[in-house]
DNA sequence: TATTCGTGGAT
DNA sequence: TATCCAAGAAT
């Protein structure tokens, strides 16, 4: 805490606003969501910006704030609407959480989103990242913005040797930005600060040469900006087998399973799966029995269609995929549907699903 | 605090 | 091919 206490110091702050804005001013990109200053679509966006690429966002963005352009909108939506327009961003409970709160800000506080810190960080899905964000973009207070980016650009710009993977460490940034923030315009030095990570701090090969802050910048002076952000942190993923099937009923229905309202994909549709383990039993009577046991459904397999292996964060699936027809006369509920395959369209899968979905496509066309 | 939550692009 | 990782939050 004290080295970069003595960086800061050495920092010009005026004339690093200065060149930061003005560069940020000149060289920002041209984002939907930057059109207007509306504090719910810049609330989408960042909950859809957490974790997930610019160029991704974009046209995610442009539908979701075609089909729901306000809170009311957003507030008064099926859920399985509202996951169909994030089908395939990711990391579903952010628009669940999205929807909550919007909700809660629509009964709560007549429709205007909150501008206290307090307030808005009491939102569900608004961590303090997002709270920053949407309190200096939206409202223009000078709150801290704390990102991957904003820790990288900081951690060169003042030599900050914190391991950034640490949850602790977001408060040394937080406190570096409250020295640094411009009061005249928080929304542009925030922001600023962003686009400096996305377009010339880059995570590798930061473009120093061409960075409007060089001057300013300790880690380029030490000549250690490519050693930093200091980042731990090892991703250990594991194996998960699962069996899933295309099951057909006689009018040649497809079988869709709603998944848990919490944990992985919670509320997301997909094919019925069931998790393998070892055993001397051959895989294919383990899926029968296991679709017996878990789902108390009984099928007839027709044919291994092929192999699926789907890598998240954390596991990876392999999956086995089947046919099958269903072997007794199913009572539909608010889990379980039988549908056709135009149906399909109406409902939010994962892209699991999606990839089973492919294959059992090409093996048609075969 | 460490883990759980997706996906697809970059290197 | 494998690893990392991108505008994080909830648990």
């Amino acid at each position: 805490m004290l080295i970069e206490q003595e960086n800061i110091e050495n920092i010009n702050i005026n004339a690093f606003q200065n060149d930061l804005i003005t560069w940020f001013k000149n060289e920002q990109r041209n984002l939907p969501w930057r059109k207007d200053q509306d504090p719910y679509k810049v609330w989408v966006s960042e909950i859809m910006l957490q974790q997930t690429r610019v160029d991704t966002v974009i046209p995610y963005f442009n539908r979701f704030i075609e089909w729901f352009p306000t809170i009311e909108d957003l507030a008064e939506a099926e859920e399985d609407k509202v996951l169909k327009a994030w089908e395939g961003l990711g990391y579903y409970s952010r628009v669940r959480n999205l929807q909550s709160a919007v909700k809660e800000v629509k009964e709560k506080y007549n429709g205007e989103v909150p501008s206290s810190p307090e307030e808005i960080a009491r939102l569900k899905g608004v961590g303090p990242y997002t709270a920053g964000a949407i309190l200096s973009i939206a409202y223009g207070i000078p709150e801290p913005a704390v990102d991957g980016n904003v820790m990288r650009v900081l951690s060169r710009i003042l030599s900050i040797w914190d391991d950034i993977a640490k949850p602790a460490t977001r408060k040394v940034f937080e406190k570096a930005v409250r020295t640094l923030i411009s009061h005249e315009d928080p929304s542009a030095f925030n922001q600023a600060l962003m686009e400096l990570g996305a377009l010339i701090c880059t995570p590798t090969s930061p473009s120093c040469l061409l960075c409007p802050v060089r001057e300013h910048c300790q880690g380029f002076y030490e000549g250690v900006q490519n050693e930093l952000p200091i980042k731990t942190k090892k991703t250990k993923t594991r194996d998960v087998q699962l069996a899933a099937a295309i099951v057909f009923d006689e009018s040649g229905k497809i079988l869709i399973h709603k998944r848990p309202e919490s944990g992985l994909l919670a509320n997301l549709w997909e094919l019925p799966s069931v998790e393998l383990h070892h055993s001397m039993q051959n895989e294919r009577e383990q899926v029968i029995d296991l679709f017996n046991q878990n789902h108390n459904i009984k099928i007839n397999l027709e044919k291994i269609i092929g192999q699926i292996e789907h890598v998240f964060s954390h596991l990876i699936w392999n999956i086995s995929v089947y046919t099958g027809k269903i072997a007794f006369t199913l009572q539909e509920s608010e889990e379980w549907k039988l549908v056709t395959f135009e149906e399909l369209e109406e409902f939010a899968f994962p892209v699991s699903s999606q990839k089973m979905f492919r294959l059992y496509q090409e093996q048609l066309e075969e």
